[in-house]
DNA sequence: GTGTCGAAACGCTACGTCATGTTTAGAGAC
DNA sequence: GTCTCTAAACATGACGTAGCGTTTCGACAC
């Protein structure tokens, strides 16, 4: 049920209402949910919306930026990124991968993501912050799907766990910021292809398609 | 030399001025280059700098994104993506991307393709550009090395090309992404790693180390 | 005369602030 | 327990600033 409740929201006393808080980011997140997009994401808009004060919104967040990224923490620093021990490097990327983009595939997470990597684009702050924020989220969790799969010797102890955690995150990043779906078995596809350099080959013989077993273990 | 004139442009008669096409461009490319990104980038900084009235401005470009497209488009677009038959694929990915990252490395391309990549997060329009336009082009090339690859037999025949473009792709773009360099040393790093899922093994055995002959054929 | 030129002013929208009067929680007096 | 006072939050509306895109102007080139 909606936070925006319809009647006049009145003081709270000298504590700042959780009420307005709340209303504020449901009102900004519906916003950039029906635009698709940080257009149309205005403070006035928000304001109207959450049927709340503009004083309001700035005594909660300091500026635009500053609430769009309370917003985005809230959403998608909140997608769980950990992945159990499932036997398998294949499986446990490709379970990363579906919570996350089964997320960031819908709305209003795809709405919040554009305009985050919007605001990195236009904001070496926050480029930073999505550096050490929201992308050290996710490579903390495929670093230990990695080192689960070195252990179980399935990887080589040589492997460039930061280089593989590059290429695995470019490959999604790179179709959403192209506008390219991001879907489950696309992901499979992708850490087929990649496994087959990444892990250490049992037998002598890789050949060049991809085993059944890789793809669904 | 500069295109921007110290002196006064005045009306060059009925047909508009290539001078003050010119010099407006050049313009916006040293503002772009000077912020680093798009930030600081308005139309009246663009005019003042090129000695430009507004409405010149918007004579030769109906709106700021139009002028900004044409920039990119210009700075970017002619960057030459094509790479001649170097014996391996490892040498041509290398070649590429050196290219390639060389220059959006450096200003005032990085700041030309944050501002795009911004745009493209914005906008649905830009987002359909970039993706047609944009990134079609290096794909094109990319799609070129690796069929030469199959040719050569050092691809298997099965390779998904698509799948892997995407894959090559992600890497660089997530790292200028997050503002991480990208650099000769860790493109060939990428392609060594990823080559040993790529290419069909000669012998039937692949360790876990990348060859010097991968690296630097 | 037609169309471009630079300069200046305009309307519009959006960010962020300020001034106003109202409402409330909590502290202290009794 | 009740009353009073104060501090801070509340919504509303107006404001200053900045940027986009337009209009008007006199000057100039063809």
């Amino acid at each position: 049920m909606s936070v925006i409740e319809v009647l006049r929201r009145t003081s709270t006393g000298p504590k700042p209402s959780q009420a307005s808080h709340d209303a504020i980011l449901e009102a900004a997140e519906q916003l950039l949910k029906e635009n698709g997009s940080a257009a149309g994401f205005t403070m006035e808009a928000v304001a109207k919306r959450a049927q709340a004060g503009k004083p309001t919104v700035y005594r909660h967040w300091k500026t635009k930026e500053a609430l769009f990224l309370a917003l985005a923490k809230l959403r998608i620093l909140s997608i769980n990124n950990r992945v159990p021990d499932l036997g398998s490097v294949a499986a446990e990327l490709a379970r990363f991968h579906d919570e996350l983009w089964g997320r960031l595939s819908r709305q209003p997470f795809k709405a919040i993501g554009r305009s985050l990597l919007a605001a990195a684009m236009s904001d070496d702050g926050v480029q930073s912050e999505v550096h050490e924020q929201f992308a050290s989220a996710r490579r903390r969790a495929l670093r230990e799907i990695l080192a689960r799969g070195i252990e179980r010797c399935e990887l080589s102890r040589d492997l460039d766990i930061e280089l593989a955690i590059d290429i695995i995150s470019g490959f999604s990043t790179y179709r959403f910021l192209l506008g390219l779906p991001v879907d489950a078995v696309m992901i499979r596809q992708m850490v087929g292809m990649l496994l087959k350099g990444l892990r250490l080959p049992v037998n002598g013989r890789v050949d060049g398609r991809t085993s059944t077993r890789e793809l669904s273990p």
